[in-house]
DNA sequence: GATGAATGAGTCTTCATTCAT
DNA sequence: GATGAATGAAGACTCATTCAT
């Protein structure tokens, strides 16, 4: 029988997608990709029919696995605050970690070709989030927003911090603590 | 006597690559830059020597646009909050009413192509927020943070927040004030 | 012991390089016709060399078909009229049956991969007729023309009829017999 | 001011064209057709969208040339016999002459990329054939047969024709004479 | 023998930039 | 200076053929 489709060549294209994009953009090619990946420029297209399928996945595989760093662990019985902060520290930390993700996952985010399906992917985890902030809100913990506006402002100040513990690996730790202070300040209800 | 590179001609350039990157990004051709700005597609070149440099001047421009429209009226002698807010409205409103600006000004941001010179250009103006900023620190009025991470957290807010406002200009003063107050919780000083 | 090349996978690949090429063209794919004939794509490969051989060969072996369905029952002792009709009829009949070796055919005549092998082959059937406008040239009954620009002018009649016959299949008949009539007089000598 | 489109220019990449597409049918590639036509590869895009739009355009300019060839000084007043005899000769003129382009009609006659529109276009001199045709069975001159089967099979009987003539010029006259006496014949009527 | 993933030259097309007019 | 046709280096994608399994 002949060679299968290997999950490792896949792998492969997509890390190397990974590598290749956050260096140069969406822009980049498919001929750096399959370059970096190893492989020849055809072999990409037996994995992904199109570089806008590719791009797709790469965001949703991204999104996975954000959700999966956030939500493991995740302390459903603690306080609001506990939970908030396990969430903060869970992704300050993956994007720590994962400077070149995080970069793409900005990129594509942005590009106009993502799809409604791949948007709509693997936003189940955010939904505990959310919930968990409405409830608070209704023990008057937190303040009445727009619950897209919270979530925007946790994105927002989120990634604004990652990029600081990117940039200075050795106060990380500062930067995230100092981060979730703000985020808790701009969210809790005033006394 | 040779005709004289004119103003307008450049103006008419600057605001058809607006236009144009507002809606199809950093991709947008110079060929359809020209034909929106009325102009053939070699008098791009006469303007500016290459896309990039157009592109990193439109950057320029806008930015100065934005530190003219924050600066202007700016009350030096009133209470750090208000300055603050001051700052605040005026980033805010410009956004709002300049949609094609703000987004452009997003998308050029994180392209690879943006010179250190650009960047580094027509900050100045922001020099006065920051040293705002540092007097209040030493005031006890504001939590003590690095003075990048204070002017990123700015941006990141002031920037989601304009995105509600385009998305629901109806609600536009409503999420201009809910901003601020978040803001203004993340960086007051505890009590 | 090793299995064998089998006929039956030979034979399933002509039949699907048939169906293919009707639709498509000579441009069809190899991907194309192994899909169709069931086959995986590296077989075809074990069958025929290149894809120009399949081609040549799939001409090749509708040719001795077209010959063995005109030349069977083929009335040897019948007057010049029958024997023509004969073969007129057999070879109409045959096309309007088989649409798609009948395109198929068209197609690969004018490709420029044909071998001039590929060509001269199985024309041997084809003799006994040209042996009988000769000798019904030298009866006076027919008129005195190049060989091939009969031979040629029968072909052009009889696929032109065919095209109609497929058309229209409810008339194939009629254009069948004003197709032989037109060639008949077009051959017959004027009295 | 710039340099306008040039007519040279194009009719080059069309004469290019021809003779490429003559030799290496359909699949001929832009590049070649840009090389022979002494032009940058670009320079084909800037006079033709695509390259099926060049090959539908090189169809209806051939056409146009061949009804033209066909129909100057067509003399409306003599007899059927004189009149399809002009066309005739014309064609089968026009045919021997333009070796390239009578095959290169062939080619994209069969291809499927060919346009509605491009098939109707130019059509309106091949009318004036047709009403002779039905005016001739009327005057029982000719036998009585479906239109399209008649224009078939003048067209089958002259690209057989041509085809001869191309293939041995100096019986070029000879291959045309004995051509129309055969169409005659299968068109007149029986007495 | 059979399979189908891997290959990479080749395809059409785009586009920033140049330059004749 | 202004114009827009000309350029040709990429770019995404295809496909006949090979070869590891």
């Amino acid at each position: 029988m002949a060679r299968l489709k290997s999950g490792d060549k896949r792998n492969a294209i997509l890390s190397a997608a990974t590598k290749v994009v956050a260096e140069r953009g969406i822009g980049a090619t498919t001929a750096a990709i399959a370059k970096s990946a190893g492989v020849s420029e055809g072999t990409i297209f037996t994995y992904f029919p199109t570089k806008d399928e590719l791009l797709n996945t790469l965001y949703r595989e991204i999104k996975l696995e954000v959700a999966d760093a956030m939500m493991s662990d995740y302390p459903r019985r603690s306080s609001v605050r506990t939970r908030l902060q396990h969430v903060w520290n869970r992704y300050a930390d993956w994007g720590a970690e994962n400077l070149q993700k995080h970069r793409v996952f900005q990129h594509i985010m942005l590009w106009a070709g993502l799809t409604c399906d791949t948007k709509a992917a693997g936003s189940a985890p955010f939904l505990e989030v959310k919930q968990m902030y409405t409830e608070a809100t209704e023990q008057r913990l937190l303040r009445e927003l727009p619950e897209e506006f919270v979530a925007a402002t946790m994105t927002a100040l989120s990634d604004m911090t990652v990029g600081f513990m990117q940039w200075q690996p050795e106060q990380a730790a500062m930067y995230s603590d100092k981060g979730f202070e703000m985020l808790w300040a701009a969210l809790a209800k005033k006394r």
